[in-house]
DNA sequence: CTGAAAGCGCTTACAG
DNA sequence: CTGAAAGCGCTTACAG
């Protein structure tokens, strides 16, 4: 029953090793906040050396009331999207010594609410939060006074903290872009409605339909989930109804699942669709055709996430960040080679 | 400066509005481990719901020894087999409480490391790791005693938790299968030889070759980076020397850039190149052509690491799971359709 | 520069 | 069934 070295080595030991008290070997373990004589210091630093003793950041975190810990809540970590955010943030958080505890939704509201008051109880220093709902758990985090920073389009009313991308325009621009290849004729696959941020892309289609004097039909709106499956239905039943020339998917995935479907049917992008996604990655560049996509800078806003949690912030700030267009083969735009 | 509700509401407050002790309110919270009369449980659960009081999961953690709290340590979180299975051992370790604390290694070994102290120092009852190298970082692991669940081939002799699939099996069965198709020049496509699992990979490779009396040809085995783009680069290579007729490749991202590689050539899979993958997902069905698979299970993996480690099992067990091979086009077997 | 001690918010024998 | 109290391993005023 003894499965751990006889007994934990504590900061007790390593006083009493060096002939100090405890308070010292905190200071020189902290480098304060107390001053330690440099002879002293090195007494405790062999102590240390010697008795092996590795400090417990759980007393830790109860004496100074910081967990150095951060929340991360996705609704999937299995989108690449949010993998690739998520290595981004875990990657800037331990920059600053913070740890990120994952909590992933499930794509379940009732779920998200429970892995949210768990990370609460826990006292994380902090929520990184894109919800699967327009409408996130706040009352709950404010209630615990825990900071957040939204990864997501929110009300700037909530007086919550949030970064973004202009998904509204990014989507527009997009559209536009199937726009001036002469489309007129262009559908949408968005993701599930219940998320804002389908909502702005949406609207952001809608915009560029009607910049351009074009009326933006219903039929071609295909609500189906963030997946390469998603877009592989979506296209199907485009396939069955009369057919746009042109559309915007949502992801990567989707647009995946979309040539799928097409390949299938025999038919091609772009000359029997032409294709742009939003959140496309790198890896865009290596599909068949390759996709023309909008992408957001994954890690400069995983950088400004983490710098506002840790910068403690008392005002919440809303940052917007540029997106970036990359035209490749899926709209119709020919280049030699990559 | 005053960013919280004035003060904490602790235990001692629940139990003053409770007319009780702490010891009490302890005991209603965790159902033990003493008997509470009925009609003081009721007053507790009464005064809890009137100071809105949540318990605080570090002192708890202080206090009990336990912090509830597994470390999921990999290469690469945004690579999808890890995403995958990220997400079911989150969401395994939720049932049973516990929370993940994710460190995504950036493919690199010193890292690993330094994730690795911080978990331990954290007091994460448990480490679920997957290592860049074939050399984990045991003896750390060892010295400050915490269970481990290699999710990963390992030398059984290391006296660690392991479960896995058969790799160097998967692979040989994959291979025998583009083998039974009638090809015999087949090449591999094998992640960082510095990970053991690319070496078994490759082991199982060889035995097909052999036991069907083909010599493996060394320049035949690239190795390139688990991305898409390690999977066009390598196709790329391929393509400019003498040119297998088919390719095992060792994850689904590998073969997708084999197959962007292939159409930029206007070759085409499996008429001028045949593929069989490793670490295929569900959305394997949904690339150009579908692409033939071997498939871990995921979900069972991820329930039977989280059962080791809530078990506390005091012997390293090791487990082994069947392995999938879904047969779809890309090694040239012919379907009607999907 | 250093130490004795209170305190963080819990759990859990121990005594009644 | 209930309570007073020690203890988990730290941090950090406070006094010297």
């Amino acid at each position: 029953m003894d499965n751990h070295p006889a007994r934990r080595i504590t900061r007790a030991d390593v006083a009493r090793a060096a002939g100090t008290s405890v308070a010292v070997v905190s200071y020189v373990i902290n480098n304060g906040p107390r001053p330690v004589a440099e002879a002293t210091r090195q007494r405790v630093l062999a102590a240390i050396a010697q008795t092996g003793y590795q400090p417990n950041d759980v007393a830790r975190a109860l004496a100074s009331g910081s967990t150095q810990t951060y929340g991360l809540v996705v609704p999937d970590i299995s989108n690449p999207f949010f993998a690739k955010m998520a290595r981004a943030l875990q990657q800037e958080a331990f920059k600053f010594g913070r740890a990120l505890l994952l909590a992933d939704a499930g794509d379940d509201r009732q779920r998200e609410y429970e892995l949210i008051t768990n990370l609460l109880r826990r006292q994380v220093d902090g929520l990184l939060y894109t919800s699967v709902d327009r409408h996130p758990w706040f009352d709950v985090i404010r209630a615990a006074g825990t900071p957040c920073v939204m990864i997501d389009t929110i009300d700037p009313a909530a007086g919550i903290s949030a970064i973004r991308v202009d998904e509204r325009g990014a989507a527009s621009q997009a559209t536009r872009h199937l726009i001036e290849h002469g489309y007129r004729d262009i559908g949408i696959f968005i993701g599930p409605l219940t998320m804002l941020n389908a909502q702005d892309r949406l609207n952001g289609w809608r915009d560029a339909l009607l910049a351009a004097g074009i009326t933006p039909r219903e039929e071609w709106i295909f609500e189906v989930p963030y997946t390469r499956t998603g877009g592989y239905q979506a296209t199907r039943q485009l396939l069955a109804g009369p057919r746009p020339r042109a559309v915007f998917t949502s992801n990567e995935q989707q647009a995946l699942g979309c040539l799928a479907a097409l390949a299938q049917h025999d038919l091609r992008a772009p000359d029997d669709l032409a294709l742009i996604c939003f959140n496309g990655t790198p890896q865009s560049e290596f599909s068949v055709p390759p996709l023309s996509a909008v992408e957001q800078p994954i890690h400069a806003m995983a950088q400004q996430a983490i710098a506002i949690l840790a910068a403690g912030a008392k005002e919440p700030v809303l940052h917007e960040f540029a997106f970036q267009l990359h035209i490749r083969r899926s709209c119709g735009c020919a280049f030699s080679s990559r």
